[in-house]
DNA sequence: AACGAAATCGGAATCGATTGCATGATTAAA
DNA sequence: TTTAATCATGCAATCGATTCCGATTTCGTT
């Protein structure tokens, strides 16, 4: 079978190679008839025009990429479902990579993506990520970048967030009003954009209730399951354990049920319990999970209307650097006292 | 800046681009003294080549797609996982689509791989694929396709699934074992491999176990949540309804549990369940989920390792038409009755 | 000193699609 | 009938990296 490209149309068609890819891309300069030719041919050979000769002359390669920390995560599964069904109806594709959490393999994943392979990518930082210098080379690329949840503050470009203080906030105000004393928070690292700012809106909760804070209320957890699992069963086992906990993490919450089973306390009877997750099953937990829920679809398709009209329309402006917030909607359920 | 590319490189270092190509490539051609020079400069550059460059003559994308019908399931995330995993040590990236379970959208998709912009196809078909003129195409262009889980019988390729007929044979065993009369095998459609192997255990076990089937004990259950559920709602309430459930896909045994909250029956006492799912949270549902889970990420891993294999040695045959299953492993938990 | 082989490197074509410019053909206007 | 204008198409360069082939230099050997 020969090879169907423009020149293998042109030759079936007794037509030089630009008139066809005039034709094809519908050129005022080629006559309907010809067009009607070239356009029935293509067709019936099923031809499409090799994308890597296109992005070689162009400089564009009609391919964005999604830098995420976790794919086995409803938020972000959600998100990038969001970004797809925007790019798609652009006729952009999606690279889908997963840092696991791994400052390295986002280094990595970026020097990849500093040579053109992308017009654009949308990112949220992994947990180990302070540093960024490896972020501001795609700055000085110019290459678009959109954060998104877990953002990068010193990096000049437009952010998408929820309202991740106020979040924080009604979170433990709600545990507060339910009576409980002791309250934890839990995190997967302290340099994590929305890990401050919950953790700022659980502190200005406990001020505006009059309790008192102490850096010994906020426990950074580890990668794997296991050692969380531990690490909480150990504070569930202490003198001064815990009534309430904020998750900030969805597996974080996860990872306390299963903590929890290994002792005698119940949720919520002895243990308030509120965590951030999109989890759809939620309510079919033992017993349901009160949850702060972000509105992922919607952030990925606003993350991705954005970058559409800075691709397709020249002569766009570099993206502002300002944060879109769109808040999330906090679900009482059974676990933090019905 | 100037665009650092390889006649930048080369005019820096008065030589020729063949030569700085070379030197990169670390050809035998090139002095040692010249290999040093090219590649600090290209260091301190940060130089990449531009990888649709590359692409266009070596007709290689160095990029996989991966073809999902759903993208927020702990099963497909595991599985990409363990591709992403395997091609990542050996510089390829990935184009993740997710089809939706539409047949459409699978076609659409497909049509914009055949023009070289993968090397290679993984895929799971959408349970709304029965007819596969759209998959041959990729068989003609001689574009190596892998199935996986959902796979194609009749595309001659190697395919990788797990041991559906024995794990449909061993739920339904096991409900039976339970003491379950009236059974009800749940499905998203009719022509998936997966559920008519899943169905046949199912069969197979109710005649072993001395029990008649009837057409009326398969449930083709819809896309939307809430109609399964009002499905299954409906289900329940009727005269002889079941005692016992195979849910061949995770998301029905989600509906069934939201189901059976809008009525009175308790799980497992009126109705035993055992599920197809990949969910780590089975076992802090109310109640846990006895489950059938598959190996996803080892499915993931020896999808990508042959492919790794053919895509890397030049020469390699094509893939064989064969299958190749990796066992699941049931786990039995509250809800099928302890 | 001279010759040949090996070691190094440059020139130019190539991959496939696009596009500025030139050319040829057709038609309308003078 | 001639000229100008419009229309339709072809030629060739381009994008960046690779590689075949040819050219030059270096070195060892007689």
């Amino acid at each position: 079978m020969p090879e169907i490209n423009i020149k293998y149309l042109a030759k079936q068609l007794n037509l030089a190679p630009s008139t066809v890819s005039r034709a094809l891309n519908d050129s005022y300069e080629i006559s309907e008839k010809t067009k009607v030719r070239v356009l029935a041919l293509a067709k019936e050979l099923n031809y499409h025009p090799n994308p890597y000769a296109r992005s070689l002359r162009d400089h564009k390669s009609y391919t964005i990429a999604v830098i995420i920390p976790e794919r086995i995560n409803n938020f972000f599964a959600q998100v990038i479902d969001g970004i797809e069904k925007v790019t798609r109806q652009h006729g952009y594709h999606l690279l889908v990579y997963n840092t696991h959490e791994e400052l390295d393999i986002e280094r990595k994943i970026l020097s990849f993506l500093l040579n053109g392979r992308v017009d654009a990518i949308v990112m949220s930082v992994s947990s180990q990520t302070s540093k960024i210098d490896h972020l501001l080379q795609l700055y000085q690329k110019k290459l678009p970048v959109i954060f998104f949840d877990r953002i990068c503050d010193e990096f000049p470009t437009t952010k998408f967030i929820t309202n991740d203080y106020q979040s924080g906030y009604d979170g433990t105000k709600h545990l507060i009003q339910k009576g409980c004393q002791r309250l934890v928070f839990l995190t997967l690292s302290k340099d994590l954009s929305i890990s401050k700012e919950r953790l700022r809106g659980f502190k200005v909760a406990l001020k505006d209730y009059g309790m008192e804070f102490s850096p010994n209320q906020v426990i950074v957890c580890m990668q794997e399951e296991d050692e969380n699992i531990k690490l909480i069963g150990d504070l569930l086992g202490s003198e001064d354990r815990p009534d309430g906990i904020l998750a900030s993490v969805e597996k974080l919450a996860v990872a306390i049920y299963k903590a929890v089973r290994n002792t005698s306390l119940k949720i919520p009877q002895d243990l308030k319990l509120i965590s951030f997750s999109n989890m759809k099953i939620a309510d079919i937990l033992d017993p349901p999970l009160s949850t702060i829920s972000q509105p992922a679809m919607e952030i990925g398709i606003a993350c991705a209307d954005l970058l559409m009209k800075k691709l397709t329309k020249k002569d766009h402006p570099e993206f502002e650097d300002r944060i879109i917030m769109i808040p999330s909607k906090i679900t009482i359920r059974r676990s933090s006292g019905e």
